[in-house]
Formats: C-alpha cells, sequence, structure tokens
DNA sequence: CACCGTTGTATCTATGCCGATACAACGACG
DNA sequence: CGTCGTTGTATCGGCATAGATACAACGGTG
C-alpha cells in the first residue's frame, strides 16, 4: 500500500484464522468474543455487533465443541445472568492475535526469495545451491500435512527439488565486513558478503538492501542477487553504512525457510 | 493429536489466504490453479478436483478480476481447446505457498511470550519494560488497519499500554557468555543473560530454553522467564552447550513484534 | 465440412449460514 | 411471588455459493 519502499513488500495481504477439529476461529469470532468481555454478555455483545443474539450464541457452541470452554454462562439471576470470557478463551484469543501479528509481519517485512535446488538434507535442515552458494534452513515438514488443505504445497522437500529459499529480512543481521567475528562464537551459520546497494530508511527501521555477487559457475551467468536486511535506523548510523560499503550478512539456519517450488 | 514430539508445537493449526480487492485466494483456489497446470485445461481440473467446471470457469474469472490474468484460456483448436497457467497464476501460487510456509513455521516454531508495558515508541520501534528488562520491538502499524476485520488487534500501541512481546525462536542466536562480541560490531540489539536450562534435540536443530532471572524491581516478585532459542544441533554441539551453562542471548529489534494485550 | 472437446453463458436447484422471531427456563431482587 | 434480562431452543425466510444441466461458440483435425 505504502509506497515504493519494496518492489512488492506490501502487496500480500492476507487473512488467517485458526483452526482445530475443522472449526475456523477467524476474525468474526474474535470480535465476537471480544465484545463477549466487553459487554458481560452474550445478548449485549450480539447486539453491540449488531448480529443475531441467537446465532452468535450457537456460534459459541460450535466453537466450543471444537476449543473447549470459551465462555463462562449463567442464566438468571443478579441482571438475568450474564456471560464471561473464560481463561481458555482470553488464551485463545492470544493465539489469534499473536497469528494476526504475525501475518502482519509478512506482510509488512520485504523477503529475499531465491531459487535453488536441495543438495543435501540433513533431518530438518536442508543445504541448497543458489545463485551466491549453498545455503541452509529448514524446510517445513515438521512431520505432518494439511489434511484439509491444498494439493502439493509445504510438505517434504527431497534432495534435488527446485524450492524457493524465504529469507525474511528482519532475519538478517548486517555486520562491518573488516571486523570478523569468531565464527564458533555465534549459532548464525548462513553468511554472505556483498555491497550496499539502496538504503530505505524509515523513522526508526531502515531496509538495507545488499547486492551480493553470483558464485562463478560456468557460462551460466546469473543475475546480480539483491539481499533485503531490516535493521534499525541507529544500528545504520552506528555501522556507518552508506551505499557502495562493503558488508558482511550472516542469518540463522534456523530462520531461513524453504518452499517446494513445483516445475 | 499426533503425539509427544512437542509439547504443544502442532497446537496452533492455522489457515491463511491471500486477500486482494476483497477477493480471497484460499487452499481451494490454489488447488484448483494447480490441477488446471497438471490437467492442461479447466474442465479437466474440475472432474479431477469433482467440482463443477462452470462454476470454476467462473471462479477463475472472479480470481482474474481480483488479481489480473491467471489462466490463459482458448478455445477451439486441437483437442478442442485447453488452458495453461499464465506467469502471474504461478506468481500467485508461489506467493500463497510462502503464506503457508510462514504459518506452519510459526505454528511449528516455539515463541517466547513476555508480558510488559510500552515505555517509549519511538517511530515502528517501541520499548517495552518487561519481567527480564527493557526490550525494544516492532509493533505491527504499518499504516493501515484491516478494514474488514476485527476490533482491537494489531494496530497502534501507546506509551503505557499492555502488550505482550513475541519473540520466535528462530531468531534468537546464542552465545557463549565468556567470550562477548564488541557490542558495536552487530545490528543485533536486545541481549539477556541466563542458564541453560533444557536441551530437546531434534534431528539436526534443538530448542534450547534458557531461564533468565528476572530484574529486580522492588517487592514485586515475578517468576522466572523461559526464553526458548532454535538452534542447529551442530551450534549445540561447537557451543558445547549443556543444562546449567551460562549463556548470553542476543536478537534483533526487527524480529521481536508487540501484539497488543487488551485489559 | 462434419467431428470433437474445450471455452463461454445462462438457468434451475440444493445447501448452508445468517438474521429474525418466538417462547420456555432460570434465578436474584424487590 | 412477580419482575427482569439473560440463557437456551426451535422455526422460518433471505441470501449467497456451489452443483447440475443445457446450449452456443470456437477452431484445429480428419
Amino acid at each position: 500500500m505504502s509506497d515504493a519502499t519494496g518492489p512488492d513488500a506490501a502487496a500480500g495481504r492476507g487473512h488467517a484464522a485458526l483452526v482445530e477439529d475443522g472449526v475456523e476461529f477467524d476474525g468474526r469470532d474474535a470480535a465476537l468474543l471480544r465484545a463477549v468481555d466487553a459487554a458481560g454478555s452474550v445478548a449485549g455483545a450480539a447486539s453491540a455487533l449488531g448480529r443475531s443474539r441467537a446465532r452468535a450464541l450457537s456460534r459459541i457452541e460450535t466453537l466450543e465443541d471444537a476449543y473447549g470452554t470459551l465462555v463462562e454462562r449463567r442464566r438468571g439471576g443478579e441482571g438475568g445472568g450474564g456471560s464471561r470470557l473464560a481463561a481458555s478463551g482470553r488464551d485463545l484469543l492470544d493465539r489469534y492475535d499473536r497469528l494476526q501479528a504475525v501475518l502482519a509481519a509478512t506482510a509488512s517485512v520485504p523477503e529475499t526469495v531465491l531459487r535453488g535446488t536441495v543438495e543435501a538434507i540433513d533431518g530438518e535442515i536442508a543445504v541448497v545451491d543458489t545463485a551466491v552458494g549453498a545455503l541452509s534452513g529448514l524446510h517445513g515438514a515438521t512431520g505432518d500435512e494439511d489434511a484439509g488443505g491444498d494439493g502439493s504445497d509445504g510438505g517434504t522437500v527431497a534432495a534435488g527439488d527446485p524450492v524457493q529459499v524465504r529469507i525474511g529480512a528482519d532475519a538478517v543481521t548486517v555486520n562491518d565486513a573488516a571486523s570478523e567475528v569468531d565464527p564458533d562464537a555465534t549459532s548464525a551459520r548462513n553468511r554472505l558478503t556483498g555491497r550496499v546497494s539502496r538504503i530505505d530508511s524509515g523513522e526508526t527501521v531502515s531496509t538495507v538492501r545488499i547486492g551480493v555477487e553470483p558464485v562463478d559457475r560456468g557460462e551460466r551467468v546469473e543475475a546480480a542477487v539483491e539481499v533485503a536486511a531490516l535493521i534499525t535506523a541507529e544500528s545504520v548510523g552506528r555501522l556507518g553504512l552508506a551505499p557502495g560499503d562493503r558488508v558482511s550478512l550472516r542469518w540463522k539456519a534456523t530462520a531461513t525457510r524453504l518452499v517446494a517450488h513445483a516445475e
């Protein structure tokens, strides 16, 4: 939306919901629970949201069938009764909020996507051959597949497969190329060197793009690769970064994700 | 559901869709595009999926109204015609797959959640007072709010607000406490020290939990805080990590996210 | 020129979800 | 004991979406 910070950074608005037992918990449900918390009754929540009370109640029941008790309801008594958000309902809202935060983050944080082919797989970590050399990262396979989902996404990756390597700009650390750190003192494994090509400064956060030289591989000429790094403006100042500077990039293998890439 | 690999890792199943122009692109649409790519025709794709051909076609049209050309359709000719996935359709599938990868990652990567109150806001970065001291992180506010969305999530954060600080375990770097690195050479700002409390070893990736002492704050006694870090098993070996060891943690402010926490 | 399987297009029907409405049950309070 | 506002429960109609069906248009192929 905003402007020309990144080519496509904000292009991917999304919508996410929790799923348990086949029941989706989406923004509408979150709003309902929040309204119940605010109003102290399902009836009040429904009228505040302009929704049907009976529907709201039955919706809560189907949610509770899947997620457990969410709202403690009581009828009769002072004020005719009322409903309070249960602790587990609050937890569910927290989970939902965190999911939304992750989604907003992926939409607003630029990512670098490289094509590559899997060289080797060792447990959860795969080594991928890319234009800028071998990179290692996690492939999402945490054991199970989304049952009601898609077709061929995520899932397993095998040696030789074409994949995309996804590096979130917030995972990349920028160092002065001169002061090289002892490689044995840190758990960040992927490293590259390159030259700063552009700095997009935000208020307190800057997106630094670093041009990385492709490795020499026979006749095949690869286009230059730009890796984005999101760092605080303060760090830009502290490192004295300016276009043309040589820097070293570093990020953890566990912050790198592989996506199976059909074709 | 599955079993006891991780305590709760798979608890947060989710479902995400891209949204553009009010039109959702979800797993069902992804499966349709993939089937078109495989079958070479919308008719073949529909029958392969057991869906109505006419509906599939009209669905593709509404998708194209929002996302641009996705499928190149041709009628008449050899084989009676056919359809091919356009390049932009392939790109859209890639975007969707990456979104799914992010979602799967957040479901499988542990995160540390701390409660805190916002101390100060400086642009996109906020400083939050937590049980383990002041931490800085991004608040999702990228300028706009989800129109058709929720109520009080994400959005803006103000000084004094209670928030949750979310730290993905894949963003935390573990260092030997002894060999302290020159603080001016790196752009990672948040740092803590603590003792390793537990190491859950996967095949090649381990989740290390580090107990961090809460800062002393008068009479108020806070429970000990455990921060999770996801690092390669190789790094565990290289650093010689074992329960009880003193380590220093480090992660970037830009990899820390704040979630407004009602109440 | 007829054939073929596909893309377009229109229409009818079934299904599921939501709002609207109505009524019974509940229990503290006055 | 009646009042009150809520929770439960059932039913009806509206609306959007998907499937089913039918038919026209298209353009290589034989």
